[in-house]
DNA sequence: TCTGGGGTCCTAGGACCC
DNA sequence: TCTGGGGTCCTAGGACCC
């Protein structure tokens, strides 16, 4: 087998290009897109990190610059990052099937069957198509190893004279380490901000240095994960293209409330609307679940920080949102504690098993008829809320309390995904 | 006043078994 | 009081990613 040659694409800024997409006036301005509550920024465009400022910024540290530089700020929209991000993969796909998707804004080729060799060229034509047919800017970075291809993307983005495409394919370990001495060590894929700060007091500081460490070394400061991100910053790769999408293993709803609540109906509604939209989620991949926590927790930036929580668990592995709702409202009772000044709350569901492959049920504990009827009501309730709108079936326990609901205060219209929303041309 | 959300993997340590 | 080794499974905690 050839080996792999990885191309990694990657939007640029991507939450807020989507914005500009259809605000095209917005194009030389700063624009940063907001999370949950508009709490913290989550994407920036150039000229708001030129302003220095960070990822994760709090809007409220931060009102004064924004006010200063006129900073255009939207509540996140990820319906719409959604859909854009669905166009630009499956342009990629029509120029290779060995694709895979990493992230919203990022997907790994393998580009070792192409026909030519010039992968710079060849990246920054497929740049230009998607820029034309989809408006989205996007860098390439292509190596031998996805650790090198990740280095390669950072460098093209920050050298606007590579016209959005390096390759270290085939180059020389000069090269290659040219451009890892630029790239500081909290940049490599794999190093956060605990790692850096390890790897920092060892005297490496930056991808240069990390290749050179020795690999032992590496493993019993770092694991194996370190040990591994030696070799494929030399240019071995250990992380292949992962084209199968994996299993799912858990999945999790949670949320900053709106406003802080001691009531304890706001959680329950919360806590039932995370559980409908988690289950929702388990139905459509097909798997149901033995396993189900909650927690509640208070402000953690605040003094007296408190969580509590409560697992529960399913003999019989269940997708039936009532049911969960249920486990969710006793695990509630069994945490809850009038007083608190409570701040967020989440559901996590993990220990699946795919519904066309359940253990027969030997004990003969299961009903039959009752399992259908519910299968049919849980079906008709999910077919409701496809065609009419997530919010058009919902459980009375949902609508307890609305203290959670998030405030989103300058969304952007849903351009794409609703009729209503989508832009007129005069 | 105001600080996101949804995931994965690795390791260490304890329980348990032979 | 003396007192093995090795394997597996599970969980909690810590780290990372976008």
């Amino acid at each position: 087998m050839k080996r792999p040659v990885f191309a990694l694409v990657d939007c640029d800024n991507f939450f807020v290009s989507c914005e500009r997409l259809f605000r095209p006036d917005l194009e030389d301005r700063p624009v940063a897109v907001l999370s949950n509550n508009d709490g913290c920024a989550v994407a920036r465009s150039s000229e708001v990190k030129a302003l220095g400022i960070p990822m994760g910024a709090p809007a409220f540290k931060y009102r004064d610059l924004f006010e200063k530089h006129k900073i255009v700020t939207f509540s996140a929209n990820f319906e719409l990052y959604g859909d854009i991000s669905r166009r630009i993969i499956g342009l990629l796909a029509t120029v290779t099937p060995k694709i895979e998707i990493y992230s919203v804004d990022e997907s790994f080729l393998d580009l070792s069957e192409l026909p030519t060799k010039d992968y710079e060229q060849w990246g920054r034509r497929v740049r230009q198509n998607i820029l034309d047919w989809i408006g989205v800017p996007v860098s390439f970075g292509i190596a031998p190893s996805k650790t090198l291809a990740k280095a390669a993307v950072e460098r093209a983005k920050k050298a606007p004279n590579l016209e959005g495409a390096l390759s270290l394919q085939g180059a020389s370990l000069q090269t290659i380490g040219k451009h890892l001495l630029r790239i500081p060590i909290e940049d490599v894929w794999g190093v956060g901000r605990r790692l850096a700060a390890k790897l920092k007091a060892e005297g490496v500081m930056n991808a240069l240095d990390y290749a050179r460490m020795r690999p032992a070394h590496a493993q019993q400061l770092l694991s194996i994960r370190g040990r591994q991100t030696v070799a494929e910053l030399n240019g071995t790769s250990c992380f292949p293209l992962e084209r199968e999408k994996r299993v799912r293993q858990s999945i999790a709803r949670t949320r900053t409330f709106g406003r802080d609540t001691n009531k304890k109906e706001d959680l329950q509604a919360a806590l039932a609307s995370f559980v409908h939209a988690a289950a929702f989620r388990l139905r459509m991949s097909g798997l149901r679940t033995h396993g189900l926590s909650i927690f509640i927790t208070t402000n953690q930036h605040k003094p007296g920080y408190g969580r509590w929580g409560g697992e529960a668990h399913f003999e019989t592995p269940t997708a039936d949102t009532g049911q969960l709702i249920n486990a969710a409202m006793e695990l509630l009772d069994g945490c809850y504690r009038a007083g608190h000044a409570y701040h967020r709350a989440g559901v996590l569901l993990g220990d699946f098993v795919p519904e066309d492959h359940l253990q027969t049920d030997i004990l003969g504990a299961v009903d039959v008829k009752k399992e259908q009827s519910a299968e049919r009501r849980l079906r008709a309730v999910d077919t409701l809320n496809e065609r009419y709108g997530k919010h058009t079936v919902r459980y009375a326990t949902e609508l307890m309390g609305s203290a959670w609901e998030s405030r989103q205060t300058i969304k952007s219209p849903r351009y794409v995904s609703d009729w209503d929303d989508i832009p007129l041309v005069n």
